[in-house]
RNA sequence: GCGCCCGUAGCUCAGAUGGAUAGAGUACUGCCCUCCGAAGGCAGGAGUCGCACGUUCGAAUCGUGUCGGGCGCGCCA
């Protein structure tokens, strides 16, 4: 449900000041390209709450100065009762406008109707939108960089929903490689070893203890097979034993999926087949050295790339093609994917593929969100993450360790492009001033004062807010009113971080509100107009540490 | 060599559509609990936004070049 309440003060202004320009400007109007008015927000509240910059931009195109430009527009502007006394004219022509008080508090009645569907809109109603995430192998448990591709993905995803999308989870299981192959061969080997087989491990084996672990449950399940000589047996047994670890791992991040889409299903189904065909109708295929070669230059990538070797067996990204085809063709118009930045090199071969089929998928099609690598530091030191050594963090270990909430926040609350240090004794140690705890604990303290208050909180929905008059009632009402906005930024640019930004920003003010005035007050109208401020807050902070995927405790 | 990402305070990092005096956390110093919870607040110092040139009335933001760091460039996945 869309918060259509939310009054949209921006828009309003922008239309008063497009009447005044062609007022005092007609010719402005009737020119081949109509000048536009943008109203922006300062971040200087000292600048008011919207500013037109305007008069800067026309100084050129109207051959006047930028400030008798401004003395002309604020002369022109129409009467209106959103805007508190005469516009200011600041520095070299900005104008600088402040809402008047019944504008400006309007948000909170707006808060109080929409409650958890605040921040929400329909922008996307009837879009189908698939976010795929994680896609790890299962051939290891999931470490960090799975962690905070979850994270990522899931705040995506319900960002998206936010923003009224269909949105659909999707993990995609490579179950059919070489390196699934490799898993079975390195339980073989530890069943061997076990055994007392002196026999050699594999080369690229996993070196991991789970492996060792996984040999041993193996061994007593099977009595039959203590050797592991059944390698399809083994390997089958491996899968679904690191499957089920990945599941409890993803349960306890509490990040769930739509649909699990196993790569050899497309095998079985016949898709990578039919993709090879339909590319060597279309054209874009050659042979060469016994290869089948795709080319991927046609659509610039840097590099033609090898389809089916000359064994007769497809490379990887053929089934990734056939993938991503049956995303749009199952009526996905937007798709994301979301990477490690590892992979970043397969993004022009997978888009030039994509276009190769020619069958009216979008040039951009799938987005890709990349999570740059995570340093993971413990004891002072970094740890190397490698599964074949064996030596990693998992996601496990973090959610034991720091929390979910905290793990969750910390993969978020950076932009996913830049590389993140992920202190693991810091984090450990400092948990208690880890940044999401202050959001959490401006949400707990919150209630704590209204459980002192007593009131029924449903009873302040329309109470008179004019005694909010205070700097930090206009900075939290201006903040209050930015969440809708700022939840279609996030979800338009991709950028959950954006969230964490903003949550930080809005705990901040709650707590220096609460350190500045007392809500208790004698005066029984003030009382409360503040407790619906704080109440209309807690719904805020409520709301935005829902679409991260962190709780919003009472107490902490 | 080519491609992608990053370079902002001592450290970790924000800075959407170019705007006014570039922000937060942390660390350091000093203050503040007779409304709830000091897990908080207030104040202070700290930055030639890697560098250069360009576009613009205006650049941390856009463009080109350059330096530094990470990653990727296989008939591996």
């Amino acid at each position: 449900m869309p918060s259509d309440a939310t009054p949209d003060n921006k828009s309003a202004i922008a239309g008063l000041f497009q009447q005044a320009l062609f007022a005092a400007f007609p010719a402005l109007r009737d020119a081949a390209d109509p000048f536009v008015i943008d109203v922006e927000k300062p971040k200087n509240p000292d600048h008011g709450h919207f500013a037109v910059n305007s008069a800067l931009q026309l100084a050129k195109r109207l051959g006047m100065k930028p400030r008798d430009i401004a003395l002309a527009l604020v002369a022109a502007l129409p009467p209106s009762d959103l805007i508190s006394g005469a516009p200011d004219i600041a520095g070299p022509g900005f104008i600088n406008i402040r809402l008047a008080l019944t504008a400006e508090t309007r948000i909170v009645a707006a808060i109080f109707s929409a409650g958890d569907n605040f921040g929400k809109s329909a922008a996307g109603a009837g879009q189908k939108v698939m976010v795929e995430f994680v896609s790890a192998n299962p051939t290891g448990p999931l470490h960090v960089g799975h962690g905070r591709g979850a994270a990522t993905g899931d705040t995506l995803a319900r960002l998206l929903d936010a923003q009224g999308f269909a949105v659909s989870r999707e993990f995609y299981y490579n179950d059919a490689g070489a390196q699934i192959n490799n898993l079975g061969l390195s339980v073989q080997a530890r069943l061997r070893e076990r055994a007392g087989i002196d026999a050699p491990f594999p080369e690229d084996g996993y070196r991991g203890l789970y492996i060792t672990e996984i040999a041993e449950r193996y061994a007593l399940k099977n009595s039959q097979d203590p050797k592991g000589e059944d390698l399809d047996a083994v390997r089958k047994f491996a899968v679904a034993a690191l499957r089920h670890e990945q599941d409890l791992d993803l349960k306890a991040f509490d990040v769930q999926f739509d649909v699990y889409y196993l790569e050899s299903s497309l095998y079985t189904d016949g898709l990578v087949e039919k993709t090879v065909e339909h590319l060597v109708k279309t054209g874009h295929t050659y042979e060469q050295d016994g290869a089948l070669w795709l080319k991927s230059t046609d659509y610039g990538d840097d590099k033609d790339r090898v389809m089916r070797k000359s064994d007769g067996s497809y490379t990887y990204f053929v089934p990734d093609i056939a993938y991503h085809v049956t995303k749009w063709q199952r009526g996905f118009t937007r798709a994301i994917t979301e990477l490690g930045a590892d992979h970043h090199g397969s993004l022009a071969r997978m888009h030039a593929g994509l276009q190769a089929m020619e069958i009216g998928v979008p040039k951009g099609y799938p987005d890709y969100v990349l999570h740059q690598m995570i340093t993971v530091m413990r004891g002072g030191a970094e740890v190397k993450i490698s599964k074949r050594a064996g030596s990693y963090v998992t996601l496990r270990d973090l959610i034991d360790e720091v929390g979910r909430d905290a793990t969750r926040y910390f993969f978020v609350m950076r932009k996913s492009d830049s590389q993140l240090t992920f202190d693991i004794d810091l984090a450990k140690s400092r948990s208690e001033d880890n940044p999401v705890y202050y959001v959490q604990y401006a949400h707990a303290r919150i209630c704590s004062v209204m459980a002192l208050w007593g009131g029924d909180p449903a009873t302040l929905a329309e109470v008179d807010l004019s005694p909010l008059t205070s700097k930090y009632e206009s900075g939290l009402l201006r903040a209050l009113a930015d969440f809708p906005e700022l939840i279609a930024t996030a979800a338009r640019e991709l950028s959950p971080h954006l969230v964490c930004v903003y949550l930080a920003d809005l705990a901040a003010k709650l707590h220096s509100y609460y350190n500045a005035e007392k809500f208790l007050v004698e005066n029984e109208k003030l009382k409360l107009a503040r407790l619906a401020l704080i109440v209309a807050t807690r719904q805020v902070l409520k709301n935005g540490l829902a679409v991260i995927g962190v709780s919003a405790p009472e107490k902490m």
